[in-house]
DNA sequence: TTTCGTGCAAAAGCTTTGCATTAGC
DNA sequence: GCTAATGCAAAGCTTTTGCACGAAA
């Protein structure tokens, strides 16, 4: 799992992607370019629809498998996050392929991280109480934004 | 949402679902009662899947309608707790209606629920720092268990 | 030139829905 | 007896897959 010491610019996070799937010996297609560019700058943890719906203009040839595909490959790697979501689809973040805790807007859709809560001690005490090797965790909070409060 | 201090025994909580039911005009068919059944008694957080398994032999006529019908009626009522999982399938909790954290193993996909972590603190600090109005919640950890890790 | 990626269309899962039949209350 | 629930089969969604063509290295 990528260390949360990691983080970079967007710029550098779009190469550092790319780095990776170069390692991996995949080749850099147009169509791939600009998938794990939308992931490397979107804080709005896309869909694979609204992926495909902000490409599908620049990008004509662009088809809906190949951004399943790629997101595939990336989650393969351990360069995005995937969210899902039973209700409404599954969300991606590229920028911190880590677990971290989000907030989500049940109104609105809107998806935003909080900054200030730290799992690491928690997940340490849940190893201690359930003898489980924990590797991952995922926390959501679901409520209605202050916009959407209005 | 249910609040934790209504916790009951399996079979108080089995008539609790029933009362809400009954509140609600819904009728308490056999298939529905054997549906409730499983689900106020089951620890193991079960899938549709795994409902319709265990009642099929002793109620021929079950159908996955059925019982996918029967949890969105109490996914409505609030009286069940639905994990979704993209990876593998949605899983219910009829015993705690209402969120807590879960512990989940990757290898061999049992779910269970730790006792010693309490949510309302990080909740509160989380309104705090968002603004949201938090409704709800989810918290899960995955890891290997200490069966699997042998 | 070889191999991998793309993109169409079909398939695969899971969940919901329409509708005629059955059965609570 | 009235109305809601059942259960089959069909439809809907999202995601995956097979395969022929096209493009990257």
């Amino acid at each position: 799992m990528t260390s949360k010491l990691q983080q970079h610019s967007s710029e550098n996070r779009l190469q550092q992607m790319i780095e990776r799937l170069k390692e991996s010996d995949c080749r850099i297609t147009p169509q791939r370019y600009a998938v794990l560019n939308v992931l490397a700058t979107s804080s709005d943890h896309p869909s694979v629809e609204s992926i495909y719906a902000k490409l599908i203009d620049h990008y004509p040839t662009m088809s809906l498998a190949t951004v399943y595909k790629t997101i595939n490959l990336l989650k393969r790697e351990g360069e995005i996050l995937e969210l899902g979501f039973s209700d409404f689809g599954n969300r991606y973040d590229g920028k911190k392929p880590y677990p971290h805790p989000h907030v989500i807007c049940t109104e609105c859709g809107k998806i935003t991280d909080p900054e200030q809560l730290d799992m690491d001690e928690i997940v340490s005490k849940m190893m201690e109480e359930t003898g489980f090797k924990i590797l991952a965790n995922r926390l959501d909070f679901y409520g209605i934004c202050p916009d959407c409060q209005k």
